[in-house]
RNA sequence: GACCCUUUCGUCUAACGGUUAGGACACGACCCUUUCACGGUUGUAAUACGGGUUCGAUUCCCGUAGGGGUCGCCA
């Protein structure tokens, strides 16, 4: 019997990093079987479900590169694959357990379900067999009085409607579970196999909820990450290669993604090594990759970046690729480049102030990069007179490079100095020194 | 509070019952670099605690403590 799994989020917000992951391990699993990757969307409460959030789901998954072989605008042997449009199939399902004398109706209309109150053996493929003892549990609705359907119960016809075999999700449903494999034997069908992956934990240990920052995959898509560098991360959450990979594709992951390489304990989700895998990935970007990922991104910013709309935009950009760990960062470095206006920074200015003769320095700079002729302004030619200033004030070129850099660029960090100098050409860059200079001058 | 899951550097994690407890992010130092970075080398940093079992426990068992989750006519 082939494997088929699904990912069956609710539409009730932008999809989050746990969902995704959540997504992710589901697909993994199917294309590692050879099995079937379901998406449904359970949007039996109308009163919550929106719209866009469908749509957020949708694009989600499209960013995150993971395809589904039956669901919303793709089809399949179950369709519909939305909820709220299988009404007759709850029904049904719904009349055999009534039949059954499986149920009682309260006072005002809503149905619960009479829990045979059993302790249930949960056999999790990750955590193990877990008790569930269900023998002092409410008996839980099943329907509410407008007719519509709980959770449990539309969750469950579905799984046994769609053939689910293995149901992998996020540990927090794992009490759910006692409730749903009492609807399994209610139906005579045997329940999917379970595996709950623990959870993905904000940085201060609490759950990730879908208001804050980072934790909507929206922030990701926004600011333009890498799927392949997120999906790598976020793999290492809650599963290991057991090696000390760390940079790993979908190809190295799937031969390796079975139950025991799953990890027990819930993870917290790290912004800063999430960010130091987009900035692998990112530099391995060849450049036309690199540009439509950059001009894609500043296209939609809402106020115009400097160097947007500049023809010499796409041969700046090479200048910054190797120095970003996620795009949103192109915006330092193009105003960096393209606005000469900018003030000296503060701790460019203090250690600036640092350096001995600083104002006897920046003349002598400056009088060399005057001297080059046009035809030289190249990388190396400016090298050859910021060693020549070197020599004449007796000090290590290095020393004067830094100066430079504040000169050029009002910043103490940045893009490579000399191919930005080139790049920046000779009136531009000696435009900015002259203005440069008296702000670089200790205060008298 | 009850129940369930869980516990190795700050974080993500590795370690047939025998390792100087390894790697990565972050942080520091050095090297490379005529700047900023990348990269390389390296340093600081962990088996929650208490009992067992064992010749030997990060590893197995039991407690305690910490963390997380769940206790809906939300999903």
């Amino acid at each position: 019997m082939s494997v088929r799994v699904r990912f069956a989020p609710s539409p009730t917000g932008s999809l989050h990093v746990g969902g995704a992951r959540t997504a992710l391990f589901n697909w993994l699993y199917a294309r590692k079987e050879g099995g079937v990757f379901v998406l449904r969307v359970e949007d039996t409460d109308a009163a919550r479900n929106t719209a866009a959030a469908q749509a957020a789901i949708v694009d989600g998954l499209r960013w995150l590169g993971l395809d589904w072989d039956e669901g919303p605008e793709k089809g399949g042997p179950h369709a519909p694959y939305y909820q709220s449009q299988r009404g007759h199939i709850y029904d049904a399902y719904f009349q055999k357990l009534v039949d059954a004398g499986h149920t009682y109706t309260e006072e005002n209309g809503a149905v619960r379900f009479r829990s045979p109150r059993q302790v249930i053996v949960l056999p999790d493929k990750i955590c193990g067999d877990v008790k569930i003892d269900r023998t002092e549990e409410p008996d839980m609705t099943i329907r509410r009085p407008d007719g519509s359907y709980i959770f449990h119960f539309v969750n469950v016809v579905d799984d046994i409607e769609m053939e689910i075999t293995h149901v992998i999700r996020g540990e927090d449903h794992i009490f759910n579970t006692g409730k749903h494999i009492e609807l399994f034997r209610a139906f005579g069908a045997e329940p999917p196999v379970y595996a709950h992956i623990p959870l993905i934990l904000n940085p201060n240990g609490s759950k990730m909820s879908k208001r804050e920052d980072g934790a909507a995959l929206e922030y990701y898509t926004k600011r333009a990450f890498l799927p392949a560098a997120f999906v790598n991360y976020l793999c290492l959450l809650g599963w290991s290669p057991k090696d000390d990979r760390e940079i790993l594709g979908i190809d190295d992951i799937l031969p390796l993604f079975r139950w025991e390489n799953m990890n027990h304990s819930n993870a917290k989700f790290d912004l800063e090594k999430c960010l130091w895998f987009n900035a692998q990935y990112l530099a391995k970007l060849d450049a036309p990759a690199f540009d439509h990922l950059a001009i894609a991104w500043l296209l939609k910013q809402e106020q115009p970046l400097p160097g947007t709309d500049d023809p010499r935009l796409v041969s700046a950009l090479p200048l910054i690729q190797p120095k970003i760990k996620s795009i949103p960062e192109i915006a330092e470095h193009l105003h960096m480049l393209f606005d000469g206006s900018s003030p000296v920074a503060e701790d460019a200015s203090v250690k600036l102030a640092a350096q001995p003769e600083i104002a006897k320095r920046l003349e002598t700079l400056k009088t060399h990069l005057e001297g080059i002729e046009t035809t030289d302004w190249t990388a190396a030619g400016i090298q050859a007179a910021v060693a020549a200033a070197a020599k004449e004030l007796a000090i290590k070129p290095g020393a004067l490079m830094f100066p430079l850099r504040v000169l050029a660029t009002g910043q103490a960090h940045g893009v490579d100095l000399l191919p930005a100098l080139e790049w920046l050409g000779k009136p531009e860059t000696l435009r900015r020194a002259a203005a440069r200079i008296p702000q670089c001058l200790p205060a008298v």
